[in-house]
Parts: structure tokens; sequence; C-alpha cells
DNA sequence: CTAAGTGCAAAATGTTTGCATACTT
DNA sequence: AAGTATGCAAACATTTTGCACTTAG
């Protein structure tokens, strides 16, 4: 159901390439502009908006928005964890001081399945962020 | 520590009286600006979106945004819960069809102790989206 | 050859800001 | 009177779109 690519571009090569070199950041459609804009590869901002959704639908990168304020972040969705749903970093955004934590751990993972029972939701792990206070901020305050 | 409002102005009262008025819905500063333009409520927005941040901070509304391509939401929080930190109605938004599910349950709560003990973190639930596919999406595809 | 993808610049969206004026205290 | 808050319009940042042109298949 998912409208895919039909051709292979190289503009779309060159935008995975430098997510796969990228494993583990977060990239804005800005970042990627002007990385790209860097290297000298003249790729339009509109493509590259267009590709990023693309991409995002094939499932190869992840798009979430960290904050309220900044724009949304895209992230290498390595091919092991693409293919056993084996994402275990969840983020946590402090609203307070802006940290972001990663945390991974299994608590989570209860929770994702007990929606998935119980709600019939499955909720995308890559893409929530669960906000709140982090511990240096709640206990300074 | 957070910055307040000083002085009371009749702007910031209708503004309240508008979100005291619909409890449990969420109100994007759009909608607030159409409201009191046809309630004949002459507030300029701008001063519609310093209010919605200072009724934030004062932690009378709470603020989050259910989705990364439409407008921020802002929800009144009824005196009770405010005391009593009870927030019992989290969203799920589906990704696929954009359903809103609002779940209220005891697992949430759960994780939510968790984080706290073992994370430090505290989750603030009326701020954080679960986003992933809802059980109609998720079986029709 | 034809459909899909590109690039540019312009539009759209949601939100913020500068500044003169009006209101609270 | 002194300091805030307001209102307007203009600025902003991010993302999307219209359209002619290029490219992949």
């Amino acid at each position: 159901m998912t409208t895919r690519a039909k051709y292979s571009t190289k503009q779309k090569e060159i935008l995975l390439e430098f997510f796969k070199q990228n494993p583990g950041v977060h990239l804005t459609a800005g970042d990627v502009v002007n990385h790209l804009k860097n290297e000298g590869a003249n790729i339009g901002q509109a493509t590259i908006y267009r590709n990023l959704e693309s991409l995002v639908s094939d499932g190869v990168i992840a798009k979430f928005k960290i904050d309220d304020d900044s724009p949304a972040c895209f992230e290498y969705i390595s091919p092991d964890e693409h293919m056993g749903d084996e994402e275990d970093c969840y983020h946590c955004k402090c609203s307070s001081c802006g940290k972001i934590i990663h945390v991974s751990c299994e608590d989570v993972k209860a929770l994702q399945e007990h929606f998935m029972e119980e709600h019939g939701f499955k909720i995308d792990l890559k893409r929530t962020v669960f906000y709140g206070l982090c511990g240096d901020c709640s206990s300074s305050k």
C-alpha cells in the first residue's frame, strides 16, 4: 500500500549513503542540506525533503521529532534492527534542560507488548519520545 | 526560576476561561485565535501565543504535539489532576490513519514509576505521545 | 518514449519578534 | 510613574508545491 520509489536515482543514493555513514546520529533535513552543499553535491532541497520521506516509507530511515521547537530528525535504521524490530534505543527528552537521554530497557518492551495485547496498538519506539524531567533537573528544583 | 506573569490582564483571563470551558479538549493556537475572533474578542494572535506559553509555564494548561505535521495542542489541566499528578489519559497516535486514541491504564503508570526509579527520569504523560499503528491499520495491511 | 524524479523559486504553515501604544499596579 | 502586556505587521524557520526540465527504465 505504501507508495515507493520506482526509479533509483543518484540523489537518493547519495542521501542514503550519508545516512549509512552516520548510524545512530540524528540528522535534520537542514543538516543534510548543508552537508551535501559542502560536499559539492548539487541536490535541491525539495529533492532532499522528498527523498527523506521516501526513505522513511521505504523503512530505511526513521523520522521523529525530539522537540516541539526544532526540526524533524532522521536516523539510519541498520539492517539488523530493521529486520528483527530490534529497536533498543528510546529517547527521553528533558523538558527543562533539553537534554536527550537514550534508554534501553526491557520494561519499555513490556509496555509495548501490553499495548499490543490490551489495546491493539503497536507502539513505534523509534518515533515515540518520552517527555519529562531528567534526574538533574527534578532534583535541582 | 520560571518567568511568570506579573500583571493579570483581561486577555489572559479570557484565554484561561476558554480553556476551563473545554476540559479534555485539544486546542491549537489557531483554534483559540479563531474562537476568540468569532466571539468578537479582539485579541491579537501574538498575545495569544504569548499567553499560551505563559499559561503553560504557570502549569494551568499543557502543551504537546500530537503530530509532526500539525500545530501544537494545548489542553486545560483541571486543578484535581494538577495537584495530585492524576494524569489518566495518554495519547496514542496512529501513524497510518492519523487516529488519536486515548488510553488510560495502570501499566503506563507502572512504566512511569520504573523510569523514575531506574532511570531517574520523570515521564510527563501529558506531553508524551505514543506513536505507532492502531489495530485497524495493523490488521488491514 | 514515458513515467518518475529534479531543481528552482514561490507559497504555505505555524510561530516569533520589533516597536509604538495601552494597561496594571 | 514604571514596568508589563498588547496589537499590528513584518520576520522567521521549516516544509511543501507548481511547473518546466532531465533522467531512468
